[in-house]
DNA sequence: TTGTGGATTTTGTGATCACAAAATAATCAA
DNA sequence: TTGATTATTTTGTGATCACAAAATCCACAA
């Protein structure tokens, strides 16, 4: 039972557990991280039995995980207890976009005085190993490395209240992105990631807020135009 | 066991559960209030089973609901398991500053269209009750009626995503507005609710953002010169 | 073939339990 | 009296169970 796969610390959760949670911490990140990385289908319900049993631990700690998830609206709970990935609608994704556009230029000028030029070093690598994976169309990957490569910038900075909260979005909107993913392939995306970087190098302030609001516009314009067409 | 006390939508929860989950609503709902209305002090710790005593059901509900709030960021998880409600820094207040002025004009103009000549009158008898509640000095209702005047207001709007990322940082600044309360009193608290109301009987979206800024900038502020200076 | 009704299984919920870690209380030595 | 050390209690965690609601399956009739 007591596995000890510990990966990473996951973004909005606390620090690697001692001993403690370190069930719950362990199906936390396995079930965050395949959010994340679209592996949950919306409108799929998830049931608690199997997902323990995937995971191999009792539906205990599940139930606790699933329940935070839905408080952070990445799952929802449905009138008769079912939890689920949301589906998404028109309007939801608008107003994901508006959030997006509002919290996280804040947060990446948040975090600017903290950026060094390691740091930048560090996103130019992620960016091109993001180059990679839209060339081998591996969408699971891309989807990783382009969260990595955001919460790399936002999480320099001390934040404690905006970056829960870009958390959140991102578990929200996920799911919907690998499925149009899916269904319309990673070659034609084009990102802002360069921008970004030279305005980390710069240290300049307006530059990565363009950066940043222009490359969500730009990534959640495609899956605007091609993914909700049929919903 | 059915009390239909709704003093606001809770943020994820849905709908008042018809049987399947009530337990977990009524302790849902009980938490909630008693966080908005700063009935649990900044630091103390929360237990589970004391918890689940008071309101009279079994831990396990209990466990849920604080692994929801955990979730929230209205509650803080210990390394070491222990539940408190988390304490205000410096930071963290400029923080949730910086996101209601980010989050809740947006919001308001988002309802703005929503929002009728009624919706305004019943603002302006809500308005009346904070009046009287400052004169009585009776914080706790000052701070029921002051959430309730703000979300009659956002939650006229459709809104999925922002409305519950207002509403958790309500859940993390009430506790902290409530210590202060107790301490320099309420009977200087000047507000901006009467200009919000003409603005939305006006359906001037630039007069309500400005009202609802105004409101957020003016109410934080004397907490934060007779607040933070004590930590 | 297609509904329709009942039987069966699956599911979430709330409760209880055993256990280990942590916090608190009590004890004793200096 | 004060400090550390041990004993006791409290606490969160994970597992299991009983139960009711829900979903699924299946037989049967039109």
């Amino acid at each position: 039972m007591g596995q000890e796969v510990r990966t990473s610390t996951p973004t909005g959760s606390s620090a690697p557990r001692s001993g403690r949670g370190a069930t719950r911490d362990q199906v936390d990140r396995a079930v965050r991280t395949a959010l994340l990385t679209g592996r949950f289908i919306p409108g799929k319900a998830v049931t608690l039995r199997g997902l323990a049993q995937d995971l191999g631990v009792s539906p205990m700690p599940v139930r606790e995980v699933l329940q935070r998830l839905a408080a952070e609206n990445a799952l929802i709970v449905r009138p008769n207890g079912r939890v689920q990935v949301p589906e998404m609608t028109a309007a939801r994704f608008d107003e994901i976009l508006k959030a997006r556009l509002l919290l996280e230029p804040e947060l990446a000028e948040m975090a600017l005085p903290y950026l060094t030029r390691r740091d930048a070093k560090s996103l130019e690598e992620i960016d091109l190993e993001i180059d990679a994976s839209i060339g081998t169309g591996d969408a699971e990957a891309y989807m990783r490395l382009n969260h990595l490569f955001h919460f790399r910038i936002y999480s320099a900075s001390p934040s404690e209240i905006l970056l829960p909260l870009a958390e959140s979005l991102w578990l929200q909107f996920a799911p919907f992105m690998r499925m149009v993913y899916g269904r319309v392939g990673t070659a034609n995306l084009i990102d802002w990631h360069k921008e970004a970087t030279k305005a980390i190098r710069d240290q300049d302030a307006a530059a990565l807020r363009m950066a940043i609001a222009s490359d969500i516009k730009e990534g959640m314009g495609i899956l605007g135009r091609d993914g909700l067409t049929s919903e």
